[in-house]
DNA sequence: AATAGCAGCGACAATCTGTGTCGTATAGGA
DNA sequence: TCCTATACGACACAGATTGTCGCTGCTATT
């Protein structure tokens, strides 16, 4: 039995989803790899018994000289996991999907549907007896005010599979010609993806946002190497307004009031953060702490507005009060 | 073969990850639920084959009166899913979590620990051969400036589950002495999660954040049911700063520099967005919106500092303005 | 156009594995 | 101490699994 049995996950596990199919004998090879040495008939019979139970579906003769039949697992049909989710588990799954749907691209996010109707069925389970669901106990707060940018979901994926297997694409850029592009890495920021990339046989490294390409296509060529290069290094020299072009460590500090200073002392600026009272009249504080100066920081400083004033270092006090009387001037005309 | 060996797989759905167990007769019963009827008997030796092919453990007769052995699956053992991970699904999936490990408390993600393992070690099947790694191609930009709050994993999985159950359970609250709470809801904004619950008898809805609970203990009483209450009512009276205490849409018309009208064009403020040209010469422009009014959105356009002038409603640029004002009278000094 | 080669599929027999039943040992509770 | 419940070993039989072989239909090559 175990033998058997053990098989056949082994064969579930190795039958891919629908654009993509394995062969009874591509199959048979991998088994007999896996040190499974039965006959190619035994597989064949138990792809037929596999897909009496499980949405499988074998491709139509079409390819090219393969008379093989080829198998997959039908597009939408749920997957299966074990040991099965947990009710703790499925709510985090849950909550962490409802999240992304407003960070990543619904067309990325399309790969993690199975997991989030696993959940799902799941807590509907759990909870069909009870008379209210999690649905209606359980919200995200919005993080984003703009819009996600439009992104091609077969670009995207074409795309991640040619940085994955380093090579070449063809696609055009912002609706322009069709350009050859070797893909050396790929940056998040906010809901936008960056790929870096070269153009042709340009020297220079490019940053082209996912959602501007179209038209996609793999081509069989590897990428030119290019040993040079490392995506940190590259992030650290100020790219993409990654860091500030000098990151360094500043002894950060500010005067915030009482609700900044509640906020503060559960999710505190650093680990060794500081804080005490300023002055108790005005229910004002002083926070110190030693932290990355960056761009994230400084919008962060901003978006509290009137709650903070930056004490120190003075670079960064100097640097607000510009932008503030720059603001001030602007409102007051 | 079908029966025995789907027979496993149901088995090895049921059996729990390690803190549950599941004893050999409830397999049997849910077994027999699902049309396998077959002798208690075949289900142990089952058990001990699986066991001998997955991570599964069983418990020591520890427990009260209950001889039974129980079966788990061992802690960290890996799962097992198919159809498998395919290489666009794996770095989408690692991305994601990536993404998560900043907006979730790491207690919580935990629990997707062993989707993030099968995702990693897919994507090391793919590129081992490679040069280089997807590790080295792939950076998620921190989105927050603040760390997380510390919470206890174990007291958010109860919780979790008290909420899921509409159990009662019982905590230290801010370190205080123990309280009896009933759980009605989950918020979760930014990287703090909120429960909305009730203490013993009170009438009134108290909002709580999950990291200041301790020694969380279930009980088996179930809550008192609440009929009238409504998480999306009760945000919208707003509670929690969720809106703005009377949340409208608003006609949005901001003054913006070049950068920004490049970041709106792709990621835009709502379906319908305009963008005109203001001033050519100093490259300003104008961009028009209908969107809903909110914290979020006052904190995205401080967060922007002069790259954005709001010019209408008139109620929001008063309000910029006066944020503005104050914050320059205090940088004055 | 004909044929060689390949892949799939049905059939069959030998083997072996899975399953129920029964009996015994062990542990905890009354 | 006895009793009950559970686990576990043994055994036999039915049924499933698997390798082999041969036939069929298709493709590509000569």
């Amino acid at each position: 039995m175990a033998d058997s049995s053990l098989r056949l996950l082994l064969m579930l596990q190795q039958i891919p989803r629908e654009p993509r199919y394995v062969s009874s004998q591509q199959l048979h090879a991998r088994l007999a790899d896996a040190g499974y040495s039965v006959s190619l008939r035994t597989v064949q019979r138990d792809l037929v018994k596999l897909s009496s139970h499980f949405p499988l579906i074998q491709s139509e003769p079409s390819g090219q000289g393969n008379t093989g039949v080829s198998w997959a697992f039908s597009q939408h049909g749920q997957h299966m996991a074990f040991p099965g989710m947990d009710a703790v588990t499925a709510l985090t799954v849950s909550m962490a999907l409802e999240h992304l749907q407003s960070l990543l691209p619904p067309q990325v996010l399309q790969h993690l549907e199975p997991w989030q109707l696993e959940a799902e069925e799941r807590l509907q389970k759990l909870n069909s007896s009870k008379y209210q669901s999690w649905m209606d106990k359980v919200r995200v707060s919005p993080q984003h005010v703009l819009q996600a940018p439009q992104v091609d979901a077969e670009a995207v994926g074409l795309i991640y599979e040619a940085l994955l297997e380093n090579r070449q694409f063809c696609a055009t850029y912002k609706g322009k010609s069709e350009r050859v592009i070797h893909p050396y890495g790929l940056v998040q920021q906010g809901r936008t993806l960056y790929l870096l990339c070269r153009f042709y046989d340009f020297e220079d490294v490019r940053i082209t946002a996912l959602h501007r390409f179209e038209k996609v296509e793999l081509l069989d060529e590897p990428i030119r190497p290019f040993p040079a290069f490392n995506i940190d290094d590259y992030l650290n020299t100020g790219a993409m307004q990654w860091a500030l072009p000098d990151p360094k460590l500043i002894s950060l500090e500010l005067r915030v009031n009482q609700w900044l200073k509640n906020h503060l002392e559960e999710s505190p600026l650093s680990e060794q953060q500081l804080l005490v009272i300023d002055d108790e009249q005005q229910e004002s504080y002083l926070v110190k702490a030693e932290m990355l100066d960056g761009r994230q920081l400084r919008r962060w400083l901003l978006s509290l507005g009137s709650d903070v004033e930056v004490i120190a270092p003075k670079g960064l006090r100097d640097w607000m009060a510009s932008i503030v009387k720059a603001q001030a001037d602007r409102y007051l005309e």
